[in-house]
DNA sequence: ATACTAATTCGATGACCATCGATTTAGTTT
DNA sequence: AAACTAAATCGATGGTCATCGAATTAGTAT
């Protein structure tokens, strides 16, 4: 309500620009003010849709009305252009668009397509990239610092699929587990 | 067909990032390269629909592909971008987008809706800005260089209109027309 | 106060396009 | 070669919005 987030901010900024007359509109203020009927005959447009392309660029915040006798001269606001163009560059305005956006979606839905109703592995994927999902998704029931022996990971594996030897196999290959004399334990980080 | 012009290609930027879902898209891909279902997973969109933005973005040279495996893996292009955010701060980019579109049309219409058949005024506009239009058009009747005596000045100003000594005293006070020691003649510039 | 005028708002219409499911294509693995 | 898979393309549908003319508003001039 209050604050409009920056995605909000940005999409009604390139929507503003995102239609030929109002680029037009734009590049005509640039040079100087100009009332709507002299944009509507310049455009060859009814003053009432020059008037709805202005409203618009208006709620971008990227041109402005003054008063003048009977018109109203709008006018560039050439710092709101500016402003937008040095966040583009920015390199954090970018990435602020994307969060919130859930980047494990693709592995949840790995999960979920490989997943029987009872939350076993109906298979192991055969893509290297989906079974990585699955060993990530897997991983999670090993504890940070504990060391397991080979008997109690596979008790553990088990309770995803019945081929253990398969999962260990890959589990340590991808480096999601790492071991040593007879002992498993999940790496740092 | 063969060079886009700088409009066009302005058009296609805007229109292209002028979508909320591409939006997000150029968002994650500023993080790092992502393939199309990974894409479709986050966004909860098709594949079919992910590709479709993929490939409107890229059309606006945002995003490229490179094949891996079975996948390809979608990046940004960066300096595309950047580009167009320094383009938009060059203030000479906009001025070019209204190159090409009549600055006198507005003119044109106001002569046009004031003209009888004949090209004579049907009146003389009360509005100032329309009065100028009229003296602008008026004005090319005479020459530069040359000096007319008022009994001339009325001939040619009776062409337009029976009331030449309202069209004589304002084009004098427009600064349109110049006077001394009964003399008139069209300044320079 | 009355008449006039530019601008805005409103309702309707038509065009564009985001999205989907189905099909086809290109490329990989066996 | 055959089987498989991600991606691309196609056709259809629904929603958004540019555009217009008509009605309304705001403000100026007579």
């Amino acid at each position: 309500m209050n604050t409009k987030s920056i995605s909000d901010e940005l999409l009604e900024f390139f929507k503003a620009l995102a239609d030929a007359n109002r680029l037009k509109i734009v590049g005509l203020l640039s040079q100087k003010g100009f009332t709507v009927e002299q944009l509507a005959a310049m455009l060859e447009l009814r003053p009432s849709t020059v008037s709805h392309h202005l409203s618009r660029l208006a709620r971008a915040g990227l041109v402005s009305a003054r008063a003048e006798g009977y018109y109203s001269v709008y006018e560039l606001e050439t710092d709101a252009l500016e402003d937008m163009a040095r966040r583009l560059l920015s390199r954090e305005e970018l990435p602020a668009v994307a969060a919130g956006i859930d980047l494990d979606a693709f592995d949840r839905k790995v999960v979920a397509d490989f997943s029987l109703p009872d939350g076993r592995l109906e298979t192991i994927p055969a893509q290297r990239k989906k079974l990585l999902a699955i060993l990530r998704h897997i991983v999670a029931d090993f504890r940070f610092g504990s060391r397991y022996g080979e008997k109690r990971v596979n008790e553990i594996l088990a309770r995803h699929h019945e081929d253990t030897a398969t999962l260990r196999r890959e589990m340590v290959g991808a480096g999601l587990l790492q071991r040593e004399a007879g002992k498993y334990w999940r790496p740092a980080s």
